[in-house]
DNA sequence: GTTCTGACA
DNA sequence: TGTCAGAA
């Protein structure tokens, strides 16, 4: 018996596995819902070849997360995108005073760094799902340990 | 049967 | 957010 998964892979929070139906079920919410969610940039779900979404555990710890803040602290999309867009990405990747200047991600108050192309600087060369400015926030609540990291005393 | 994208209520 | 169309 495989006690990982059914595919046989090593499994962890990590592995993308379930499909958007499933994911769908287990939220209580559409599938529609949670491709809005992604097109709003809250989430960045795996894509197969085939082109169809799978989730993993992670994943799905932070669409509860999105959910709650919608359900029972009244948050919209656009306010959830803009706590996003104030997790400190440039610190967390000690981005240079040059590489500021020029990022989209650092200069913008409405939309998650990871929503950006980054075509030109250093986020090119990783996926943002796999970056922890991206991955440290599965759970909502670690942007304030984030801000409480970055935070400098006056 | 499930999911995809795009469009419209 | 829901639903429908047409395709894979």
């Amino acid at each position: 018996m495989q006690s990982n998964n059914s595919i046989g892979l090593g499994t962890d929070k990590d592995t993308p596995l379930y499909t958007i139906g499933v994911v769908a079920q287990l939220l209580e919410v559409s599938v529609h819902t949670l491709r809005l969610y992604e097109n709003e940039g809250l989430v960045i779900p795996f894509k197969k070849d085939s082109n169809h979404r799978l989730y993993s555990a992670n994943d799905i710890t932070r669409l509860k997360c999105i959910r709650d803040s919608i359900t029972n602290k009244k948050f919209s999309i656009a306010s959830i995108k803009t706590l996003y867009a104030m997790i400190p990405c440039w610190s967390i990747r000690n981005c240079s005073e040059g590489e500021r200047e020029n990022c989209e991600a650092y200069n913008s108050t409405m939309n998650p760094c990871w929503t950006f192309k980054h075509s030109n600087n250093l986020c090119a060369l990783q996926e943002c799902r796999t970056c922890d400015v991206y991955k440290e926030h599965n759970h909502c609540d670690n942007i304030k340990e984030t801000i409480k990291n970055n935070t400098r005393q006056a």
